[in-house]
DNA sequence: ACGTTACGAGTCTGACCCGTATCGTATTTC
DNA sequence: GAAATACGATACGGGTCAGACTCGTAACGT
């Protein structure tokens, strides 16, 4: 919605304003169609439009095109954060890693893999797509420097590496599908389990 | 080519034979334009052929669709596994670490990513998906066990969730483009080596 | 020589879609 | 009530593509 009525003094246009049921109605039919299976670019504005129960125009007449409608309705899907309890260093990290992939709207889990490849490719989506997923990285980062701080973790330890390893196995698995024969629901407790005792023989 | 001439009594048909190089160019085609950043929907067998330097006629004398020549041409890509020299546990898993998402296909990175939204939509997809990873798979497993056998790991490790450990921050990285502050290139390295120390002071 | 099959190139029909324009109608301000 | 703007619906021209088809030609067996 960047320009949208909204501003303070708003000089009041006359004539009919415009439907905030549209806005949502459009915003919703095309979340519905991506967690239904359509990909990104099979998304028709006029799939959109018939699903919403609105003309056309009516999506014309707010957005310029597919990509600023997509921007505006990715947006809304990010939902909320998880918090951490700030208690264990193990328990957040737990916490952290299996809200990976797992927003409060149901359906962006079935979103995010169609994201992928859209990353690659323009430099706005990229830039999208990192706006969601930073603040979540640094979440995680700062519970690591907790860690590190009560002396729980190791203070030598590659922060940022650590977080890859911590997101990785989830994220694969979640979007990926990479091993099926991988419980995804205990994997949280077992992927930070691991991470902190480490492999090696001793 | 599932329906391909080849087998061994073969009656020789009449006429004249299909061409060798009209099956390689087009595959060839179509892994190059997926490489160059098409998706796998926007890709046509018109752009196919035309790339192929081939009629349409020839394609759909071969394949059915789309997607059977898809599945062929994935197939022609996954290429050759990396092989484990097998003296050092951490130098063996580095090498295979290293090898995700990087096959001796250059073309193999780009495509990858536009797999992704596939996996989840067909049983089909998924299957040849599997197919590629899980040799791959079965490669790191086995390292994993002989470290355990030489007393290199411990022998209470879930093996499974290792594999995780060690491929989820390579296959982020590499083709979601996770967190774009990580260095790639030594990536397996300090990944290998983070998992086999573990983070927890002591 | 002749039948058979493949070849590259091209045509044709029917989808589907984009983005714009135009209906008649509804809702708001002045 | 009049002007302005929104609405859903629909029509439009322009575009791409799937598949089936047709050419004239090329390569193979007998």
């Amino acid at each position: 919605m960047a320009d949208m009525t909204s501003t303070a003094d708003a000089p009041r246009s006359p004539g009919r304003p415009r439907s905030i049921r549209a806005d949502e109605a459009i915003i919703e039919a095309t979340l519905d169609l991506l967690a239904e299976g359509s990909t990104i670019e099979a998304l028709s504005i006029e799939a959109i439009a018939a699903r919403a129960g609105v003309g056309k125009a009516t999506i014309y007449r707010r957005w310029a095109g597919k990509d600023a409608l997509l921007l505006d309705a990715l947006r809304r899907l990010k939902g909320v954060m998880a918090q951490p309890a700030g208690h264990s260093v193990r328990d957040d990290l737990v916490l952290l890693v299996g809200a990976i992939g797992k927003n409060v709207d149901p359906r962006a889990a079935k979103i995010m893999p169609c994201l992928a490849p859209a990353v690659n490719r323009s430099a706005d989506q990229f830039q999208l797509y990192q706006n969601i997923i930073s603040p979540r990285r640094q979440l995680m980062r700062e519970v690591l420097r907790r860690g590190i701080d009560e002396g729980v973790l190791r203070a030598d330890i590659d922060v940022e590496v650590t977080m890859a390893l911590l997101t990785g196995p989830m994220l694969i698995q979640r979007v990926l599908q990479w091993n099926p024969d991988l419980d995804e629901q205990s994997l949280p407790d077992r992927v930070v389990d691991a991470v902190l005792e480490g492999i090696r023989a001793r």
